[in-house]
DNA sequence: TCTTATTGAGTCATTATGACACAATAATAG
DNA sequence: CTATTATTGTGTCATAATGACTCAATAAGA
């Protein structure tokens, strides 16, 4: 594999654009936590968002889907593009300067990726236990989730990239498909409320966010299940995608 | 002036960024109608927006900025960004292959500016009577606002842009100062609600947005003062700027 | 002085919200 | 087999917000 990213970086002047490149904010749920898919990367050890670059004759959105499907196996994902990036700093990826000192002490500092890039940011609403995080091997050593109220400093922008990120998600929250996205086909609404309350950054009642909920209509109520729990078993629900979307169109109800 | 456009194809990629471009949509609000300020392009006379290019040095909001300026001759204004464009259709500028076979028939088709741009768009709110519609003369012939109800078919992808603009600015509708910077000091509460319809894209009712938009407590209610209008005199009112954005950070209230 | 368009203010029925209360119940402890 | 415990579904209730109106006040022109 480090035979490709040598090549990439010798030719990727000739196919991809240069000055843009891509930055994916990977949003999952989790035993009640909203979390992020990041990469470790071999430039002390450091985690980062998984990104890359367009192919010349790519939309930049089909970038990002083709990235998001590099790193997560997942293919028709909820994508988003929030923000784009274009503070002058963004230039001289430690991680790209690391691979080239590998490669040569003496490496080309005027290599096509050294240079500025502007980058275009989206989020991905992804349901956590379809994915199977895979990372290349040539930059990054790893690949994991992290809770989004505990986060290591990343590379570069990456820390204010995924603040932009949830902020943008806050609010835009009463139309986008949050839970949709982000959780199983069936679902308790104490997760659902765990998102909301995540991505508003505050805790909701209970009772009142159940009404509120189901007062869209976008709700089917399965049976209960089993739960685990000492406690009593909570219904279980599905969406209902085409009131759900419908619903969105015109925006969902205000906050909670 | 020709001189200096000539001299920007031949030498631009020295000292802008290639690849990224940047497109602005100036709001301004005119009796009664909100307004985009567009150029009227050398190709075939099309309207479009006013755009430019990024210096390698300089932040994106800076370029958007330092464009702003020179088409309205206005500084310190409020301006967003909101969508980056990156269909790869977006090359080959009609307007500069015009100017280029201009200079010569057998013009430079790689020229750095007929590549592929992804643009990145930002919206302005400014203040109507404040602004000098300017234009460059090199590339197009004019500068004028424009109904947003009766905007002209525009070059590329621009209509999109517009429309972009202004589906993001109704997403955010609560979360910006959108009267601010789109008003004179002093107002009626009837030209605000005329912001906020055609933002909004529906009527509103007029005791209704009153009581609501006073509830904030943003507003300060000046002296009536002649309307010019055979009817009551309606109050002036102006922002209390403290007051305002403070409640801008939470977002003032849902819909109207 | 009368007419007209438009404004500021108010009414009222309906709905939404926030803050609770309480019985029901699934697993576990004894 | 019963008691305990945590959590759930549902209900209440005072207050606030909303939508659809009404109506007197008034600036300018007829």
């Amino acid at each position: 594999m480090k035979q490709s990213l040598e090549h990439f970086l010798k030719h990727g002047h000739e196919f991809t654009l240069q000055g843009i490149s891509i930055d994916n904010v990977i949003f999952g749920f989790h035993e009640g936590q909203l979390k992020v898919l990041l990469l470790q990367s071999i430039y002390k050890n450091m985690w980062m968002l998984p990104g890359g670059f367009v192919n010349k004759t790519e939309h930049i959105d089909e970038a990002a889907s083709r990235i998001l499907k590099e790193r997560t196996g997942l293919s028709a994902i909820y994508l988003q593009q929030f923000y784009t990036f274009g503070q002058p700093e963004r230039a001289n990826n430690q991680i790209l300067v690391k691979f080239l000192q590998g490669l040569n002490k003496n490496y080309d500092k005027d290599n096509w990726a050294l240079q500025r890039f502007v980058s275009v940011g989206y989020y991905a609403l992804v349901e956590f236990a379809k994915v199977n995080p895979q990372h290349p091997g040539e930059i990054s050593t790893a690949s994991s989730w992290h809770d989004l109220d505990k986060l290591p400093e990343l590379l570069m922008d990456h820390n204010q990239i995924i603040s932009k990120a949830l902020e943008e998600l806050r609010l835009k929250i009463n139309n986008q498909p949050i839970g949709y996205n982000l959780l199983p086909k069936e679902f308790t609404m104490k997760s659902l409320q765990s998102i909301y309350e995540t991505i508003l950054g505050r805790k909701l009642d209970r009772a009142n966010f159940n009404r509120k909920m189901l007062s869209y209509g976008i709700l089917d109520r399965k049976e209960k299940q089993y739960s685990g729990g000492a406690h009593k078993a909570p219904y279980l629900y599905s969406f209902n995608k085409k009131k759900y979307f419908k619903a969105l169109q015109s925006g969902l109800g205000r906050d909670f």
